[in-house]
RNA sequence: GUGGGCGUAGCUCAAUGGUAGAGCACCGGACUGUGGCUCCGGUGGUUGUGGGUUCGAAUCCCAUCGCCCACCCCA
């Protein structure tokens, strides 16, 4: 095999394309009815863009991304995440207009490149749907956000999502926060893995994502971030719990959730599902208040989530949801012997010019072979030309369902195909 | 990046050192101009690749590539 695809991508066959298509078009449907505009930015940004939006010093910008020099020598990075190109796009084509109060919703769909090692559910080139709210503190914009992304999963035929939630709060109480954790950890750090003693002076709050029983262990005696938030944090996290609470929706409030994105402020939550291995997250997000002046713009609050369509074509395929079976459709041509070929291949653009969708056998086989591949295909109809039917000026339609035939006049042939 | 498992026909898998097979799919016939059911027959493999051990290797050894799974991380 002389060329095979890069690592961790994949080809999605014809015979797969269906339930993308399911997929998309239920999250295009579900952002309609929510009111969210599609936004299409490019497959690259500036390498900056993601440094500085997602963190210096998280895995995705320190290891996973894929970068490059164009011929200018600028620095360019394929999409990495979601986020950062949609808020880098609301500044530069100033979609907020004059009113900086307004509220923009946009989703987008589209690939992500990340150089992890693959594994179940998890791919260098894979594909997120995702949703950004931007110019908004309000806490039923987060709630709305999670309420959209449960009726994207229940909608695609999803049960059983698990939606965990936490506020990992502002930069005031953060930083407050990061102090008494250290401080609590502090006197045992030399018993922890050596990825959590190089996080206990980079990135803290990731302490607590360690999945080491070890360290687990040690961070349990943590001060929990929630009994850490400042008054408006606090009241913020409260406000969004009531707001799911007031649309039934459940969640588990788990102060471990810190996602592996820097920009996150106050809410921050992941959908899980236990029918994937190991990579269960099946989408996830939050609050960015500071990220869109952090980039520039002027100070706007946000929240949003990024959905995988990959897992989530996962978790339908083992829960056995099936897409409906594409109805028999189209009208397939029998030719029988030479004197009826360029007749059908007439007959067969006329088809399609009329808007049918239409197929004809170049291999010129037996009628059995031809109507054997017309049912195989799917076609609703096939028309039969041989050397009786041009004589007598007809054609021959057979019904792929039923099997009944009639005769037709060839001047009425398309009339009654339609009906 | 680290560790483990697996690579045989288009697909799912047999063959444990001695002639590479089955089911499904595909093609043809029974049915000379009629698909689906049944029966019969057929096409199809440099056993991922390279090297080694052996009289003999799909099988044992080494290397390499690929895939899968886990760690890690995330969607």
């Amino acid at each position: 095999m002389r060329y095979r695809r890069p690592k961790g991508t994949h080809d999605v066959l014809p015979s797969e394309v269906r339930s993308w298509r399911a997929v998309e078009d239920t999250f295009a449907r579900v952002c309609a009815r929510y009111r969210y505009q599609e936004l299409r930015t490019p497959i690259f940004e500036d390498t900056d863009l993601f440094v500085r939006s997602v963190g210096e010093d998280t895995d995705i910008v320190s290891k996973e991304m894929y970068t490059f020099e164009d011929k200018g020598g600028r620095s360019l990075t394929l999409r990495a995440e979601g986020t950062a190109p949609t808020v880098r796009a609301f500044i530069e084509d100033n979609l907020q207009g004059q009113d900086r109060e307004r509220l923009v919703k946009l989703y987008y769909l589209t690939p992500v490149f990340r150089q992890d090692r693959p594994q179940a559910g998890r791919f260098r080139q894979h594909h997120q749907a995702g949703v950004e709210a931007l110019g908004s503190l309000d806490p039923g914009v987060d709630a709305e956000v999670i309420d959209l992304s449960l009726t994207f999963y229940r909608e695609v035929g999803i049960e059983g999502v698990r939606l965990l939630i936490n506020s990992v709060g502002c930069p005031n109480c953060m930083t407050a926060y990061v102090e008494k954790l250290k401080a609590s950890v502090a006197d045992r750090l030399d018993e922890m893995c050596p990825d959590c003693q190089r996080r206990y002076e980079t990135n803290p709050l990731r302490l607590l994502d360690c999945k080491r029983e070890r360290c687990r262990e040690i961070t349990s005696a943590a001060p929990s971030i929630l009994d850490e938030l400042c008054d408006q944090c606090a009241e913020h996290f409260a406000q969004v719990q009531a707001h799911l609470d007031a649309l039934g929706i459940a969640y588990e409030i788990n102060p471990r959730i810190v996602r592996g994105l820097d920009y996150y402020t106050k809410t921050a939550f992941e959908f899980t599902h236990d029918a994937l291995g190991a990579q269960d997250s099946i989408g996830g997000g939050g609050r960015y208040d500071g990220l869109v002046e952090q980039c520039g713009g002027p100070p706007t609050p946000g929240v949003g989530v990024g959905i995988g369509l990959e897992r989530v074509l996962l978790v339908r395929e083992a829960l056995g949801v099936s897409d409906e079976d594409e109805e028999r459709a189209g009208v397939f041509v029998v030719t029988l012997g030479d004197e009826a070929w360029l007749p059908g291949y007439q007959l067969l653009h006329e088809l399609r010019q009329a808007g049918f969708a239409a197929g004809i056998d170049y291999r010129h086989r037996s009628i059995r072979a031809q109507l054997r591949y017309a049912d195989n295909e799917g076609y609703a109809h096939a028309v039969i030309l041989g050397g009786d039917e041009i004589a007598k000026g007809v054609a021959t339609v057979r019904d792929m369902t039923s099997g009944e035939q009639t005769e037709v006049p060839r001047p009425k042939l398309l009339s009654h195909l339609e009906g």
